[in-house]
DNA sequence: AATGAATGAGGATTCATTCAT
DNA sequence: TATGAATGAATCCTCATTCAT
């Protein structure tokens, strides 16, 4: 995982403005090159100085976001030293932090997506391999700290504990964005209920 | 949940142009109505006979495809009478098929999406809410089962426990989509692993 | 000028649909023809067996109506043995009877019309020429009514006054369709002004 | 009134296409998008960069050449100092000008259009209301020249002075318009009498 | 390097007309 | 004769991309 990049200050604009426009529920689909542009301020022209196409744009912007938000979700998690720990903060930030939730959306979606943003965002993740940090690497971490300390059976193979993982805050961000989903318990209730389905399953008998 | 409707011929002839088209992979946004009424072997302006606009035939097509599909699961679940069998049949069909599970995935996609089309079929959920099988109707009926017959322990909440159930099926189409995810393991494997986990997240201990 | 025709009644029944449609103000050439059949309660197709196209019904009704107006216009003139009695009787004709005006206007509009419908009015008039009782026809009237007693000055060339009189009316519409036009007399007193008008211009010295 | 804008030359280029095509007979309804921009020598995108959709276009190319018509007919009229000069002055414009005068003509059917494009217009007169010059100053001009130099009688309502002079103009342009109206006389034996006639009606007895 | 005016291909939608029943 | 479902030509408008300044 490299090192993060200094980027040139039109791409930092071009990369905020999308974001902005993602956390305003305006569909990546219907995003315009212009509502990027006009919102970063600058000409429409000069996103093509630094873009083949719209595609580049979004995709590039979406796969920086990944990789800051999965950079500082490491390093936060690294000063927890329990894998239960680890899974409550997870819930809890995707909770408090709206902004960054609409863009693991956006991304979880186009990851399976056969639009042209999505083959783009596909295309550049194989591309970039390990220099972009990504959910998977977050995962990892998490697998990691869970078996060192034992929270994690060494009995269950790595892949379908990471998946069980995945699986679990996928649900749990359709359960918090679907409003009609009868929530007859707390958003706190949830995460332990969570946590606690999660020992059953992956730790110790 | 209300019986079948009978469609008019060039309504279904529309209805499984969508499919097919979702089935080869055109993302859902990109589809155009000229795509659709040539599929569907009619005249452009005929479909517009029978809908307003390109969402309403989209949104329209994939709940009639989500109706079926979720009553025929419903259909085939109740032959068995185990929550596992059921989880075991639910993969398996996940595994057979394809063009199915491609209309599934698109679905949930649209369900969390600001665009029109998805934004058409939010709309349209609402308004016919109970005449439409969709997929918390099969989850509903797993739940069911499973508590009656005590493979789901009667401790566990029912919308956290239909959520784990769900968070499953969404990681096994992950897990089976994604060709990076290395599989260490075969399907079967995998099958097992899920309704093991299963077992110990939700039975009894 | 011909006897009244009997008209089919499906042709009838377009005819009325027609007026109707321009008495609720619908711009004649945005008139469809889904909108004509349905309120005349018959089947799109019906109006092509009697009518070539769309144009031609739309300006068959119109003629047809025109021709109702003055016909039923120059009877009531003829009850009337002076000119300016007559000329009160056209402005309160137009007070009272918005429908036909409306229809009145329409035609006029499309005499100078270069789109489809009015060329296709204009085509018919000049086919049909003596048959349809047409505003020349109750215009011509009027001009004979008022050099026979007298109203009208003998040294006064016909084409001019007849000009003169199609002017009042004109503006007699113009004015009381123009909400903006100072209304700062009465009707009455309008038509007052208008006859004493004509007395001045056309009446002997 | 204000001073002329200057135009973008994009915009003047549509606005003289407009007129091109309505000289040309082009019935103002049937114009089309792309009838304008070829002619106008420009891209059909770029008249929508300065305009909202095709009857902004249409109508502010109206507004902006009865603009110009009525300033320089004012202009014009400034120099005779006689109301029937004045008169038999746009009486010979209208002879002569026939493209303006097809301009005119379709400004003043829109004025009471119930159509598209005559509903924009209506309403960019009643927004931009004292910044065009438009029919109504010419005629004002007139009547203050007319009633200063003692042409128009001061018994004689204003409103109804206008409203006659407009209406004895409306009417030439029908008369010498209507090729089937027995044109017994010449066009100036006409103006002609049309000056008399105005002068017995408006004129001190 | 930055711009934004200009472009035109592309797609949704409408509606007059036809024709099988 | 009467119908109205089906059609597809026609047209408006959008927006990604280019390029002269």
């Amino acid at each position: 995982m490299k090192v993060e990049k200094i980027l040139f200050p039109k791409v930092k604009a071009l990369y905020e403005a999308v974001e902005e426009l993602i956390f305003e529920n305006i569909d990546v689909k219907e995003i315009k090159v212009s509502d990027i542009t006009s919102r970063a301020g600058i000409g429409k022209g000069t996103a093509y100085e630094y873009f083949k196409n719209k595609e580049e744009i979004i995709s590039s912007a979406l796969l920086y976001q990944i990789d800051l938000i999965c950079r500082q979700m490491i390093k936060n998690l690294e000063e927890l030293n329990d894998f239960f720990q680890a899974m409550e903060f997870i819930l809890c930030s995707i909770d408090r932090e709206i902004k960054k939730r609409d863009c693991l959306i956006q991304f979880v979606h186009l990851l399976s997506d056969n639009g042209l943003i999505g083959k783009t965002l596909q295309k550049k993740i194989k591309e970039t391999n390990q220099e972009v940090c990504m959910p998977r690497d977050v995962l990892s971490h998490m697998l990691q700290v869970g078996v060192a300390n034992g929270d994690i059976s060494r009995g269950i193979s790595a892949s379908y504990a990471s998946m069980a993982i995945a699986a679990k805050v996928i649900a749990y961000i359709i359960y918090i964005s679907d409003e009609n989903w009868e929530s007859e318990c707390s958003r706190e209730e949830m995460h332990r209920m969570i946590c606690d389905g999660l020992r059953r399953e992956l730790g110790h008998a």
